[in-house]
DNA sequence: AATATTTTTATTTTATATATTTTTTAACCA
DNA sequence: TGGTTAAAAAATATATAAAATAAAAATATT
């Protein structure tokens, strides 16, 4: 049966949960800056009480900060942060990756297939080189890609966690983004990597993981060794 | 130089925060329940707007869940989600406790005695036997004493994630406590840990912990077996 | 059983009050 | 003068309350 209702609306404080939360990831919003309500409520049209739920679960979520009652912050970056993010979401995305391995089935499999064909149309759709490497809705897509190619791992709590810790990464990485576009897609190696999954070829997969996220993390480690 | 001034209070979203996490941890709040927040307002006596502020938070941090408009409801409980986060829990505390016996200094080993010294004492000012199990105060000294162990470790993220597990699998303690109150204190298996650790016996250290963290889900798995 | 109506409740806005932090200004002493 | 401290003012965060809106749940009706 056709769903034929109108959509409901998402509540107000989800609405700029999201809106605030793009702005932190895609650098809009800088680092450290302070997020005054009645500005944020000018800016974004919404009132203060929604706001202060979003910015509650931004906090939670490390995205953002807060102390007594000296407002809101933007969350701040360090080359010790971004490090301890990616040492920690190899760790967690390799367990994840052998078990996805070892228990995904067809479903899974079409679900893999599909995440990597909307990002390689994603890709193909954006304009010059490398700006897709600061383009949102392929962060959103190339997230999706991973988390559909981990979903087969049986641990709800893993796959929270890891999204939670991907996230900050992709903090990191649009931030450097900005400044240093990366110059060539990897898309060719998240190909290879989907293809050892679904073949079952546990240990190439990790390994092509493992280099993957290592490489993601060097170069937003360097800007934010130079910059900060 | 003194601090004399009088404590700058915290802001009530943070009080209202820490109230309902207690009750929602120590099961007075039971899994499931709606939570209304007129009904919250009057019992707890805050207003909804830090009320509101509170629940989004623990909403983030797994101890309550919200959908569209339909309000907030404490965080229900499952055998799967308990055996999930005892076995995230195991694989992040053998992790850094490995971490922390090599590279904990003089401080930390002062600090884990320290902790495990207050764990001590608070058991034995309580009452009757296996009424440490509930006690939301043993519980909160039993946390910190984990938290001072594996403190060395060098990793701020791994600790706040292993922490928010931590409290998760403390939920379903609590909770499990409430009806079978486990008969005697693991005390001595702490205090073998601690030495081990503070001997810097990494394998002795890690086969007590995995024995420990294995044994603390055991009975809260089966009590949820059974009731749910 | 499906639909319409009522009631309840959550969400949001607005306005206002309180408290705390930050900034500015003034006063003071070396 | 220069620079530190203290007091006053401004800005802002937090909190309350009341009212409006919108959605969900419960009840009655067809």
């Amino acid at each position: 049966m056709l769903e034929i209702r109108a959509q409901k609306q998402a509540p107000l404080s989800e609405q700029a949960y999201i809106a605030l939360r793009n702005d932190i990831l895609s650098g809009d919003i800088l680092p450290g800056a302070q997020l005054k309500l009645d500005r944020l409520s000018r800016q974004y049209g919404f009132s203060s009480s929604p706001l202060r739920e979003a910015l509650s679960r931004l906090v939670s979520e490390g995205m953002a900060t807060t102390e007594g009652k000296r407002g809101f912050f933007a969350a701040t970056v360090s080359a010790e942060e971004i490090e301890d993010i990616s040492r920690l979401l190899l760790l967690l995305d390799t367990m994840a990756l052998r078990e996805a391995i070892e228990t995904g089935d067809d479903v899974w499999e079409g679900n893999v297939l599909s995440a990597y064909h909307q990002l390689e149309r994603c890709e193909a759709r954006l304009p010059g080189d490398a700006s897709y490497s600061s383009d949102i809705e392929w962060a959103a897509l190339y997230d999706r890609f991973f988390a559909s190619l981990l979903s087969a791992c049986l641990s709800p709590m893993l796959m929270q966690i890891r999204g939670s810790l991907f996230q900050q990464s992709e903090r990191y990485r649009l931030l450097a983004a900005r400044v240093h576009p990366i110059g060539k897609s990897r898309l060719g190696e998240l190909k290879k990597l989907m293809n050892a999954a679904i073949d079952r070829d546990s240990e190439q997969a990790l390994s092509i993981l493992k280099k993957h996220i290592e490489q993601l993390a060097r170069p937003t480690i360097t800007y934010i060794n130079q910059t900060h």
